[in-house]
DNA sequence: CTGCTTTTTTACCATTTGGTAAAGTGACGA
DNA sequence: TCGTCACTTTACCAAATGGTAAAAAAGCAG
């Protein structure tokens, strides 16, 4: 009522609109960046639209107009990152050599840390705030892809093809171990000190301690 | 100037005055611990006084009697704090048998997770927001005991005691399985289903991880 | 009990913050 | 060239938030 809902398809971009022009397009990119940019570094209730926008370089009625409110932003940022960060978990094939599986998923997730450093830390602060707005995501993306990863990993093993051990906190073990390198990154910067890129020593790190936690 | 430095020791705890009474050692204990959990749940900036004067059962203004302002009660719990959270390193005995210590530290650095998981969260809060009221202490409290203790395991792999590893980033991976189960609790929770307590199943699977990689 | 200090409460404030209304500005097809 | 619709800006709010002043209410030593 307040604001016409029939020919406009600003804000309200849930699902029934039509086609985004491409200045729509390159400003909610602009803002869903700049969005990741805050909410990344200071968690959903210490991040403020005034920020966002100041990142954005648009004005903060103009960030209203493309989203619904702060938290809407939050939501889109989170739906459109849970793809990327469940496909290097989704790729672990089945038919391939299973050691080797599990150690490229390790790899991928220590690109992931590289690359997409604060995807991860925004994650790691929705989570750790409880998930107030993530909860439904993981039940219905995260659970059932765990569910059935954790399976696969307990036939390679009844078949003596990986060690055994519980999947679950393996996955855990993967998840914390190359996550922390972009949720810690000033901890481990500080602790690393004069070496050089500590993701370069994580990745022999990490594929020796799972390749002699796996091997049969 | 603004409020008499003379005779009242209230907000101004920082080093100069005497004797705490007991009904101001009660209050800020009941404040920090107030605190600890608001900061852990929402970060810094998420938190706000008054939901930490609720949390406390004292009122706003009574809050700032006993504490200077709001980053005057993070920055004294992160002190506080600090010590609890070093401590198991610390303890790490050069003497002991090099196994058993790491693999102790892994049982005590669970533990932790299982007593504290609030402490946890807000160092994870602040480390993942960058650190910026704790660099410092990280820098004069962490960096040189990890220094210290990371020659201990050079010394240990040295003497075949323990397998070569790069100990750096052998303490990162101790702390980002174990804290995992603090941090990211909620996940946990999903993930592990109808199952009974994770850490349960945590202890046995890191044991068997570390045991495995360090073993000679 | 009395006088003094410590604690707590009651009003306030200035700023910040998420959000809105409505007046512009611009692009673009008819 | 004009009208229309998409986009942007300006000017505001009401609520929340960190913080203060000063009065009122305990405590407590003598």
């Amino acid at each position: 009522m307040t604001h016409s809902e029939t020919t406009k398809n600003g804000a309200h971009n849930a699902t029934p609109e039509k086609k985004p022009s491409r200045i729509q397009l390159r400003n909610r990119k602009r803002i869903l960046d700049a969005a990741l940019e805050v909410f990344s570094q200071f968690g959903y209730r210490g991040a403020t639209l005034d920020q966002i926008a100041k990142e954005a370089g648009l004005s903060k009625p103009n960030i209203l107009y493309y989203f619904d409110g702060k938290e809407a932003i939050h939501v889109a940022l989170l739906n459109t990152l849970m793809e990327t960060w469940l496909d290097p978990l989704a790729e672990m094939n089945p038919t391939g050599d299973p050691l080797e599986e599990v150690l490229s998923y390790i790899h991928r997730k220590v690109q992931m840390s590289r690359e997409f450093p604060r995807e991860s830390r925004l994650f790691a602060n929705e989570i750790l705030q409880g998930a107030p707005r993530m909860k439904p995501h993981l039940l219905s993306g995260l659970k059932p892809l765990v569910d059935e990863k954790s399976a696969l990993l307990q036939d390679w093993m009844d078949q003596g093809k990986l060690a055994a051990v519980d999947p679950r906190h393996l996955l855990y073990s993967i998840w914390a171990t190359t996550q922390h390198y972009a949720d810690f990154e000033v901890q481990v910067g500080i602790l690393s000190a004069a070496e050089k890129d500590p993701l370069e020593g994580a990745e022999a790190y990490l594929d020796t301690m799972f390749r002699k936690l796996l091997t049969p």
